[in-house]
DNA sequence: GCCGCAAATTTTGCATGCCAAAACAACCAA
DNA sequence: TTGGTTGTTTTGGCATGCAAAATTTGCGGC
């Protein structure tokens, strides 16, 4: 009923987030249907498209200006990782994770994190320990400076260098892909709470537990860490965010019963 | 150079094994592209599509009676599943992970069969935990007769049900995504050698830690089983088996050194 | 005979047009 | 308001055409 516009807090600096992805897709030329896939997913983070909106083909292949071929694969690719969901003969969605998805998501990311640290205390090198030490305390800085921004992006560096220190490929994507479907919620909940000290803290003790390859009490810690994710996100967002898309009619959410 | 038939163990009983994914298609009304996809997923799996083989569309479209286009967009859906991959202007051709990649694979697979198990511990109701207990004493009949294929498929079964019941759906997907893609070596694994004494013992303290709904035992439990997979695989698979395609080039492997 | 290079063929990637079926919206009648 | 019917929009799919890239083929030189 009132006019005030919904969430607010998305208006600024979400899109800056991204350019760190851009890095990821050094494949140079990458057919049309990849930069398609691409394009949206970064559109899907930036809220550009937002969480339960419909994507009508047409429309979107022209405002991209590409035929519906690629676009319709790119979709399929979309829906492989779960940035969006394809309804039969109703076309995508945008996913739209409800509270408790998220918190299924966290449980999965929070397990494969311990893993790529039990691997990295094992397998990194001098240089890789090193570099997530030196990432951490620029990360350090950006607390300092009270940059926001900054300190998620560097926080995310920080967990993608470990992940990538275990030498699992599988296990590297897949990280990266639950990580992207709870980008968003992160990126909130960092911006709203945060419990920097606490957080900070948490870090410290991980990047110990790396530097002493203690694979055991690496990998805990990087569970609870995230485990703290959750609940911040939960003490945050649970209650505050109403699951009903623009239009009225509740997007994709189960009933709450 | 002798002219014995390539992988001769693969001939007879794999084509049974698929029965017990059809389950998995409740899906009822899909549109022709899931289906599509569904199809060559089980060719995947029955070995009518050999692991580094190439995909020509035009002539699969043919052979299932589809135009390119849906098959296409199925190519797409597999390859986030990796289950093929997708070459740039070179088509497709069905995954053929290394021995590398297969330990890799196998560590996430217990990682997450671990937080199944945990969670599985916490959540799973009395009726659950029975029913794996009767597919467990299903399993030891199947042992008890000798039936490799019985055994290998309730197996399957069993650690699907137990992370089912972690009523974790991101988990639940991601794990029979994981296990689709080691599908193949674990069926050649189990039917070759498979230290069936220890593995019934194995799944034994499984089920008995389940039953006590002790979390942490439960989930080491998990991970070793899975483990000794590796290490049988290993045994059996890693010299034997050589990395070449049929027509003597050598398919999608990366260099040794 | 073997190697390297150019031409011919195949295959993929994408666009366009078209159609049927499903979903959605609008409208009218009871 | 409710219910059903009709018309419109949108998705799912097919067929065709074409350019670019890759593969194969063929040829000439060594």
């Amino acid at each position: 009923m009132m006019s005030a516009p919904e969430s607010p807090e998305f208006q600024g600096p979400l899109e800056e987030v991204i350019d760190d992805r851009q890095e990821d897709l050094k494949t140079a030329r990458l057919p049309l249907t990849g930069q398609v896939a691409t394009i949206i997913r970064d559109m899907i983070i930036q809220d550009k498209l937002k969480p339960g909106e419909r994507i009508r083909e047409r429309q979107l292949s022209q405002e991209l200006k590409v035929s519906r071929t690629p676009l319709r694969e790119a979709l399929k690719i979309l829906e492989g990782e779960k940035l969006i969901s394809l309804l039969p003969n109703r076309g995508a969605v945008v996913a739209d994770p409800a509270p408790d998805e998220v918190k299924d998501l966290l449980q999965v990311l929070s397990a494969l994190e311990a893993l790529g640290g039990r691997l990295a205390a094992e397998k990194a090198t001098d240089e890789e320990i090193c570099e997530i030490r030196a990432l951490h305390f620029e990360m350090l800085a950006a607390y300092s400076r009270k940059d926001r921004l900054a300190y998620f992006k560097l926080n995310q560096k920080i967990h993608k260098a470990i992940v990538a220190a275990s030498r699992n490929q599988a296990l590297i994507d897949t990280h990266a892909q639950f990580n992207a479907r709870v980008y968003r919620v992160r990126y909130r909940s960092n911006q709203r709470n945060a419990m920097w000290h606490e957080a900070i803290r948490q870090h410290e003790d991980i990047i110990t537990a790396l530097e002493a390859r203690d694979g055991d009490v690496l990998a805990n810690r990087l569970s609870s860490h995230l485990g703290n994710t959750w609940e911040k996100f939960q003490a945050d967002d649970y209650v505050s965010r109403p699951r009903t898309a623009p239009d009225g009619t509740t997007a994709g959410g189960r009933p709450e019963s």
